[in-house]
DNA sequence: CGATTCTTTGAAAACAGTCAATCTGTGTGG
DNA sequence: CCACACAGATTGACTGTTTTCAAAGAATCG
């Protein structure tokens, strides 16, 4: 499973053998089932994590019991609960595997270590970062402006596999609308059609 | 007015005289008077920009004419449009002064020398984005699970000083509520007191 | 003061949430 | 192989919230 994080890794940065060889050694790698987790709310987040085979997703849970899907972390995604791991404060989601899958972890100090040592590496994250802070400001303005109908119309859109592989309920659960409601968007859609 | 940025940078990272000097002559000046715009719809954005004085809001206008606020920028915050600025591609959003303001602006070829040049500063640049893209999954974690009356109070709290400089009805475009709601709502606040 | 901007209010309509029931497909154990 | 349990999806009836439209009160500024 390692092999698919150091060629989606090789594909978004140009790395020489032993900086490849080192970041091997930084890492660890573990597998995990439907239905597990690999953090829960009042952990401290250990890891950044590189899915590379399977479905994660980010949530939160409200004190009423409603669950609200912060991320989807399909193939070739990171994900991790930056506030956890960076600050040493327990988390507020937990991340939990939706289909059996592969992560490859890095702990803080392995992070700080490849960022030290290998620009490359720094330069890719920061482009990473940036390009993520993008979409999350891409989400606020949908949250922000668009009606249901919009918002599962450009969820199917901007995420069709992601779409493929989750129940509905899920992506109800990240556009902030009820399953129902999103049941009958759905229904009101085919009728068009 | 430029001042104001160097106290706040040395506040936040530790600098040599020889680097202050550099970023100051990378740095350019500029004030804006209120209702007056940084940045349209359509063009180029050309500059990070560091609100020095004043306040600035950032929106997105729709086809329908409805504004939406994506964020307000008071003193010693930075604000751009990322997209627009490192892809140099039309930008989606106004930026406009909401008070007569001072603005310290850096191009990006400037900062990518000051990045390289002084690591100190490039180590600023990325707390500060990581501490954003926290924020800003924040406020998503609030669009999705926060009533708007939880919204209003969420905002009232942790922005106290943007609340008491900014008309309502942009307060109600930064919840994604109309004004109308987010009158009822103080309404019915002032009448459980 | 007069004009503009901002805020509030009322009434109707649109929209979304809740609760409860039903339907569908999948998979497991006897 | 069938029966049953279970998770997911849909539907109906009802309730509650939010938007929209129109109008009228404050507040602010030149």
């Amino acid at each position: 499973m390692y092999e698919q994080f150091e060629a989606y890794i090789t594909s978004q940065a140009t790395l020489t053998q032993d900086e490849l060889r080192m970041i091997r050694s930084l890492a660890s790698t573990r597998r995990v089932r439907k239905r597990h987790f690999l953090l829960r709310e009042g952990e401290i987040c250990q890891h950044k994590i590189f899915v590379a085979k399977g479905l994660l997703r980010s949530y939160h849970v409200r004190e009423d019991g409603s669950e609200h899907i912060m991320r989807f972390s399909p193939e070739n995604t990171w994900t991790t609960e930056h506030d956890s791991l960076f600050s040493q404060i327990p988390s507020r989601i937990h991340i939990e595997a939706l289909e059996d899958s592969e992560v490859v972890l890095f702990t803080r100090e392995s992070l700080e270590k490849i960022h030290f040592a290998i620009p490359e590496f720094k330069a890719y994250i920061d482009r990473f970062l940036t390009s993520t802070l993008s979409q999350t400001y891409e989400r606020i303005m949908m949250n922000l402006s668009y009606s249901s109908e919009e918002k599962y119309q450009d969820f199917i859109t901007t995420f069709p596999d992601v779409f493929n592989r989750v129940p509905l309920h899920m992506v109800a659960s990240y556009l902030g609308v009820s399953r129902e409601t999103l049941s009958r968007i759905r229904h009101a859609q085919a009728q068009k059609e």
